[in-house]
RNA sequence: CGCGGGAUGGAGCAGCUGGUAGCUCGUCGGGCUCAUAACCCGAAGGUCGCAGGUUCAAAUCCUGCUCCCGCAACCA
């Protein structure tokens, strides 16, 4: 038989921030994903690892004191560390400073430029001169000005190398259009289609304005910039091009680029694109998974919410983390995570239903057959057992089908959701045949024999479909049940019968003893929280830019005292208000960012502070004329406003 | 009128090719004793966002409205 092969990836992860449980739950996905076509007999191939070029790799380094080699050679090692305590099961872990994934990323950008598809031309962003650093508009923090060190940017022209993307637009959404499959869940590939469709433009690939990046091989002031540097790691992590391209000719082209749905765009239009242009085969599926998302809102460092992976696992055991990461988030869309509902999760699906099982199970077997499993003899019984026992068994082939459907869409949640039906199935049926009144009757012996052997059989079958979300559990249930461990489950294991009679049971403690957890623990986590909030998080506080200007350099921004006339919000947008201040005796029209923020009647006849000699600007064919200034973190912003002083006046 | 998704018992969700509203958790009552105060059974609890319409019949189709959430736009 010929053997199928079967390539996933998560995306390469950005070092430069601690991983969190949202990045636990792509790569634990892709694992479970490359497990079970393992367990199938597919030849898998499972890739992960680091994205370590860029400004901010290269300035976390230099507040670290390190080179920028060393402080990601650091984290690497970190994120590979937090990769084995979640038995993530990868084959490779590509990092993009590799002098393999260089040489790729080199030869594929000369390959692409002699073809015609990169040109030289001029980048205009909005610069931060203190960082050194291009943002694009939508990168600014609020008030125009750096994300980094919240100072004001001014738009120039850098000159860069673009890549024609544009050029692939109606070839991509062709291919888009013939592979319903290419791009999943549905509702990721209608956003990428109607994104497609209102035009692509080109995509500038290199950078002059800093240093730590992959030298553009034509061009050795320039680096390549970050996407086309990091997407290429599917395929040099397979050597493709290079004299060892073995992998890349069994792999390629990838089965699943796996993701959070955030980076699902560059995917499905940067990345094929680029592998048009380069004649290279598309991969066969992007598949954008939803976020976990925290009770109090999305993760983030700036909420102080974020969840370290490596706590939960000291705390509640790698196989109850992974379990809960895959039952708790829905296919195409978003889950929730708490620490409660993981406890409730923990609680009832693995220590009461599934655990308990097995406890009972093996008490029986113990209790009644002196622990060696009895054999089965399905013609001892009436009618109804023999009915019972049809259910039971009929239902385990029923769930092994169903899970295997649902394992082939990476629909983790209803996978283990059919799973536990035969769990739940179990446990009732130990109602139904009451063994303990069939061992007080002698004469009942057989019968009670073959109930526990199904049992015992159904807990097999059970543990053989969780293996790929819980490789650790296995082990831990064949040694209750005396059965060999085994290295290679095969997926064919969930057919009917695998258990020998003979077994020597063994009741140990319990696989997933019941976590207490009350409701004052849950007050004491929301304390947790508030201490690190955002206030007084003084990891969030962006770094005072070293670099001193001169009074002179200061005297250059015009601040001034402005009285606010009117005010009203700005149409069609999220966050303009346009306001009429008076300036002394001038009155102008300023556009500002805070609609979020401030209501139009809250700013009427307030003083504030605006910088009165900022180039004007159109913003939503509105002339903005200055800038108002105000305090912000991220999380809230206030206006900075004077009570006495009159309108007109320097500020400095 | 930028595009799309959603609004269903206390919570989270399914149902949406129209025909007595279902699942998990929680609550209450009962059963059982093999088991991790676990397991099994039963009950309470919903005018299926609002207003119209089509139909013998609508959570399910159509129209309008309100509110959420993505994407895009926007951030001087």
């Amino acid at each position: 038989m010929e053997q199928k092969n079967f390539y996933i990836t998560t995306p390469i992860y950005y070092p430069n921030d601690k991983l969190h449980i949202g990045h636990a739950f792509s790569t634990v996905m892709a694992d479970a994903m490359t497990r079970y076509k393992r367990m199938q007999g597919f030849d898998t191939y499972f890739l992960t690892g680091t994205d370590e070029h860029g400004q901010k790799i290269e300035r976390a380094a230099k507040a670290a004191g390190k080179t920028p080699q060393q402080h990601v050679d650091d984290i690497a090692v970190s994120i590979k560390h937090l990769w084995q305590r979640l038995l993530i099961s990868n084959d490779d872990f590509i990092r993009t400073t590799e002098e393999r994934h260089k040489k790729i990323v080199q030869h594929l950008f000369k390959k692409i430029y002699d073809q015609g598809d990169i040109y030289k031309s001029e980048y205009e962003g909005w610069y931060c001169t203190p960082c050194e650093t291009f943002f694009t508009e939508r990168q600014l923090a609020e008030g125009q000005v750096c994300p980094d060190c919240q100072r004001p940017v001014e738009l120039i022209k850098e000159e860069s190398y673009f890549f024609k993307m544009s050029r692939y637009q109606d070839r991509l959404l062709k291919h888009i259009e013939d592979n319903p499959d290419f791009i999943q869940p549905v509702s990721r590939r209608n956003e990428m289609i109607n994104f497609i469709r209102s035009g692509l433009e080109d995509l500038c690939i290199s950078r002059t304005t800093f240093n730590w990046g992959i030298p553009v091989p034509i061009n050795e002031k320039h680096v390549i910039y970050v996407w086309f540097d990091a997407l290429t790691n599917y395929i040099s992590a397979l050597g493709w091009s290079s004299a060892e391209d073995g992998l890349y000719q069994k792999y390629w082209p990838a089965d699943i680029h796996l993701m959070a749905k955030d980076i699902v765009r560059f995917h499905a239009v940067i990345w094929p694109t680029i592998l048009m242009a380069a004649g290279l085969p598309l991969p066969k599926q992007i598949f954008g998974h939803g976020w976990l998302l925290l009770d109090t809102g999305k993760m983030s460092k700036s909420k102080g919410n974020v969840v370290d992976p490596l706590q939960l696992i000291d705390k509640y055991g790698v196989n109850s983390i992974r379990y809960f990461l895959l039952r708790e988030i829905p296919a195409g869309a978003d889950g929730y995570y708490s620490e409660s509902a993981l406890v409730q999760r923990i609680n009832t699906d693995l220590a009461n239903d599934f655990g308990n099982l097995v406890s009972r199970t093996a008490a029986m077997v113990e209790k009644y057959y002196e622990g060696k499993i009895p054999a089965p003899d399905d013609s001892v019984g009436d009618d109804k057992d023999k009915a019972l026992d049809h259910e039971l068994k009929n239902l385990a082939k029923i769930v092994a089908e169903d899970t295997t459907g649902y394992m082939d869409r990476l629909d983790f949640s209803n996978a283990l959701t059919s799973i536990w039906r035969l769990v739940g199935r179990s446990n009732k049926y130990i109602d139904e045949t009451m063994p303990w009144a069939l061992a007080k009757d002698a004469e009942k012996k057989a019968r009670l024999g073959t109930v526990l052997y199904n049992l015992a059989e159904t807990i097999r079958i059970v543990t053989v479909m969780i293996t790929p979300v819980m490789p650790a559990l296995p082990e831990l249930v064949w040694q209750q049940l005396g059965a060999a461990p085994q290295d290679n489950i095969t997926w064919e294991a969930t057919l009917w019968g695998g258990t020998k009679p003979g077994q020597q049971v063994q009741k140990t403690e319990a696989l997933f003893p019941r976590i207490e957890w009350k409701e004052a623990a849950e007050e004491n986590e929301t304390a947790e929280n508030k201490a690190v909030s955002p206030a007084e998080a003084p990891a969030e506080v962006p770094p005072i830019v070293a670099e001193q200007i001169s009074i002179d350099d200061f005297a250059k921004t015009d601040l001034r005292v402005a009285e606010i006339l009117a005010c009203e919000k700005v149409e069609k947008t999220d966050k303009l208000l346009k306001l009429e201040v008076k300036i002394g005796q001038e009155t102008r029209t300023i556009v500002a960012g805070l609609a979020k923020f401030y209501q139009p009647q809250d700013l009427i006849g307030k003083k504030v502070i605006v910088v009165a000699n900022l180039q004007p600007v159109k913003l939503r064919g509105i002339t903005s004329q200055g800038m108002v200034l105000a305090a912000s973190n991220g999380e809230g912003l206030e206006v900075l406003t004077v009570q006495n002083i009159p309108s007109g006046s320097r500020v400095k």
